[in-house]
RNA sequence: GCGCCCGUAGCUCAGCAGGAUAGAGCACAAGUUUCCUAAACUUGGUGUCGCACGUUCGAAUCGUGUCGGGCGUACCA
C-alpha cells in the first residue's frame, strides 16, 4: 500500500457495490450494470470525510430518483471492519461517508515507515517515458522561455519517476540545418565588422542579434588573431561555429545544472544526418505520404489529415526542421521503444503540433504515443514594469540573470506555480521578498521551523518515537486533524500531478501542508505538553518534515534546516 | 481570414472525465508573543465564473456563436 486512499477507495467500493448488489437481489434495484464507482472528497467538511455520486450514475437507467436509490443503499451497507462510521444520503443523491480517526492514525504509520519515499506510486509500471524539454537552440543563451521550460519539464521528469515510470530527460541539440548556417554568417558578419567596421560589412537580415555573437568574435580574435579574414567564406563561418558552439552549449549545460537539471542524453541533430532522415524520408514514400512538386519533396497534407503540404526536403536538397524532427521522433520510438515521449514546447512552436503527430501516424507511430505540453509564455516583471527579454535584439535576460537576481528556488517555485497553460507573470521583487508574501519563504519557513522544533527537543534527549509505539488516538485538536488530513492526501496528490503532468499542483500543495502546519504550530505546543500528548505531536511534526521534504526534494527546491 | 492557448473576487490564480451554498493567496482592517523561529497565527466582506444561445434533472465545467488578450499561420526553427 501507498496510500491511505487506496485503501479507503477500496473500501468504499466494496462496501457500495456489496450493497447495490443486495438491493438488486432483493429486487429493490433493476439489473443494470454497474458504473465505476467513484470516490470523492466533498468540498465541505459538513458532508463527510468521503463521498460517492453513484447514485446519481445509476439514475437514469434504475429510473428512480438519485435521493431515493442513495437510502436504498444505504439501507443495505455493511459497513464492519471499515473506516466508516457513518453513513448518509445528501443533497442531490450523494452518499456521504463518515470515519473514524483511525485512517488518520494510520497515515502517521505509513508515512513514518516510508520516510523518503512517501509518496511514491505506482501509476507508470516501469513504462519508459522520455522527457525531452528546454532543446534551446545552441546558438545563443537560455532566455526566460528556456526557464520555464526547464523548471516544468524537469519537474514533471520527477513527478513520473515518482509514480513508477522509467524517465528519461533528454535535451535536443540542434546543431545543424539552416540555424546552424544563420549562426555561422551572423559570426561571420560580426568578425568581419571587428575587422573592417561595423559601416563597412552588412549584418544579414535574419542573423542572431544577441551581444553574445559579438563577444565570441572578440574573443575568438584575442586568442587566434585576424587571419580568418584571408580565408574563404565556408571555412571562416566553418572556423567559427566550431569555435562558439561547444562553448554555448557548455554555457547551457552549466547554466541547466545550476538550476538543478541533469540530463541523461544530449541527442545531437546532427547525428540524424547519417543516414536516419533518408531512411524516414523514406518509410514516408512507401507508405506513400509524399509528394514531389516543384523540385522539392513535401508531406501531402491531405493524406496525413492537415491543412496544407509541407516541405521536407527543400530545392536545394536541404532536409528541413520538420523532416529532422520526423526523423528525431522515429529515433525516440523505433530506435530506441520508448513507450511514451513528451515534449515540452513554447506556445510559440504551437503551429507544430499537429504536423508532427501527423508524420508520426504516417510513418506508423500512434500519435497518442506522443503528448505535447505547450507552455504558455512568460512576462517578467521588475519595479512593476515589464521587463523585456528577446534574442534578437540583445537586450536578452538570461537564465544567468534570472537566477543572480532571485536564486534557484524563488525560480523554480515561481515557474511551478501555475500550470502550464496560464500565462506566466514573473514578479521578480516578489520572488526575492522575505516576507509572507513570498510563498518560497513560507514554506521553506515552515519546514526550518520543524527542524528548530525538533533541534530544541533534542537537547532534552526528546527524540521522535517510532509510530507504532505513540498514543496517536491524543491528536484530535481541529488544527492536528487538518494537518494529518493534508499529510494523508500527498500520495494522491502525486499520482494526479503525473497523471495531469502538471507538477504546479504539488507546489500549491506543499503551501497547504506549510499553511496548516503554522496553524498548528501556533494552536499546540509540542515541548512541556504531558509525555504522551508530546510524543503524538513530535511524531505528527516529524511527520510534516517528511512531507515537505519529499515535495521539495521533487521539485528540486532546498529544504533549510534554519533560516 | 484560419488554427491553438487564455478570460473566475480589486490583483495573481485553483477548480473544468457536469453535481451539494464557486475556492485559495495577496491587498485592506482589527486582534494574537512572560511559551518550541511573529519570515507565524486568528477574525472579517467581496463574484453578471467575458457575453449569448444550446445539451442536461443539474453547466464555471460539454457544444455552437461572439467579444477581448496572447501566439502561430515560411522551401524559419
Amino acid at each position: 500500500m501507498y496510500s491511505i486512499y487506496e485503501k479507503i477507495r477500496e473500501q468504499i467500493e466494496t462496501v457500495v457495490k456489496d450493497a447495490i448488489l443486495r438491493s438488486i437481489s432483493k429486487g429493490l434495484l433493476p439489473e443494470i450494470e454497474l458504473p465505476p464507482i467513484m470516490m470523492e472528497k466533498p468540498r465541505e467538511e459538513a458532508f463527510g470525510d468521503f463521498s460517492t455520486n453513484i447514485a446519481m450514475q445509476m439514475a437514469k437507467q434504475a429510473r428512480k430518483a438519485p435521493g431515493q436509490i442513495a437510502q436504498i443503499i444505504i439501507d443495505r451497507m455493511k459497513t464492519d471492519g471499515t473506516f466508516v462510521v457513518r453513513v448518509e444520503a445528501a443533497g442531490p443523491g450523494f452518499i456521504n461517508f463518515y470515519l473514524n480517526n483511525e485512517w488518520l492514525y494510520e497515515t502517521l504509520d505509513l508515512i513514518d515507515e516510508k520516510k523518503e519515499d512517501y509518496g511514491r506510486v505506482n501509476i507508470g509500471n516501469g513504462k519508459k517515458v522520455m522527457v525531452e524539454f528546454v532543446s534551446a537552440n545552441p546558438t545563443g543563451p537560455l532566455h526566460m522561455g528556456n526557464a520555464r521550460g526547464g523548471a516544468l519539464g524537469d519537474c514533471i521528469a520527477s513527478v513520473l519517476e515518482k509514480s513508477g515510470y522509467s524517465v528519461t530527460r533528454e535535451f535536443y541539440v540542434n546543431d545543424a540545418g539552416n540555424q546552424m548556417e544563420k549562426f555561422g554568417a551572423s559570426l561571420e558578419a560580426r568578425y568581419l565588422q571587428k575587422i573592417y567596421g561595423e559601416d563597412k560589412i552588412p549584418f544579414p537580415e535574419d542573423g542572431y542579434m544577441g551581444e553574445d555573437i559579438i563577444d565570441h568574435v572578440t574573443e575568438y580574435i584575442s586568442e587566434h588573431g585576424d587571419e580568418l579574414a584571408q580565408k574563404s567564406s565556408e571555412e571562416r563561418r566553418k572556423d567559427l561555429v566550431e569555435y562558439a558552439l561547444p562553448k554555448n552549449l557548455k554555457r547551457i549545460k552549466d547554466g541547466l545544472a545550476r538550476y538543478g537539471i541533469h540530463y541523461d542524453v544530449w541527442f545531437r541533430e546532427s547525428t540524424l544526418y547519417s543516414g536516419e532522415i533518408e531512411e524516414t524520408m523514406n518509410i514516408l514514400k512507401e507508405r506513400g505520404f509524399v509528394t514531389e512538386k516543384d523540385g522539392a519533396l513535401w508531406l501531402n497534407g491531405e493524406k496525413a489529415g492537415l491543412e496544407r503540404d509541407e516541405v521536407l526536403i527543400r530545392q536545394n536538397g536541404l532536409p528541413t526542421y520538420m523532416a529532422a524532427d520526423i526523423a528525431y521522433h522515429r529515433n525516440k520510438f523505433v530506435k530506441r521503444g520508448f513507450d511514451k515521449v513528451i515534449n515540452l514546447w513554447g506556445a510559440d512552436h504551437h503551429g507544430h503540433v499537429a504536423r508532427m503527430k501527423a508524420a508520426m501516424d504516417a510513418i506508423g507511430v500512434d500519435s497518442s504515443r506522443l503528448e505535447i505540453i505547450i507552455f504558455q509564455l512568460v512576462r517578467l516583471f521588475k519595479n512593476g514594469e515589464i521587463a523585456k527579454m528577446s534574442k534578437r535584439t540583445g537586450r536578452a535576460i538570461s537564465l544567468d540573470d534570472l537566477l543572480d537576481e532571485v536564486g534557484v528556488d524563488a525560480a523554480r517555485f515561481f515557474f511551478n506555480l501555475k500550470t502550464s497553460g496560464s500565462h506566466l507573470d514573473f514578479d521578480m521583487d516578489l520572488a526575492v521578498e522575505q516576507s509572507n508574501n513570498n510563498p518560497v519563504f513560507y514554506v521553506q519557513y515552515a519546514y526550518a521551523r520543524i527542524c528548530s522544533l525538533l533541534r530544541k527537543l533534542a537537547e532534552d534527549n526528546i527524540v521522535v518515537p517510532d509510530a507504532k509505539a505513540v498514543f496517536k488516538e491524543l491528536l484530535s485538536k481541529p488544527e492536528e486533524i487538518k494537518l494529518i488530513k493534508r499529510l494523508a492526501e500527498y500520495p494522491e496528490e502525486v499520482s494526479l500531478a503525473a497523471q495531469t503532468l502538471e507538477p504546479s499542483r504539488l507546489t500549491r500543495y506543499v503551501m497547504d501542508v506549510a499553511s496548516d502546519f503554522h496553524s498548528f504550530y501556533n494552536a499546540c505546543r509540542v515541548k512541556g505538553e504531558e509525555e504522551n500528548l508530546m510524543y503524538a505531536r513530535l511524531l505528527l511534526v516529524n511527520c510534516t518534515k517528511i512531507v515537505i521534504k519529499n515535495v521539495l526534494d521533487l521539485i528540486g527546491i532546498n529544504a533549510p534546516e534554519k533560516m
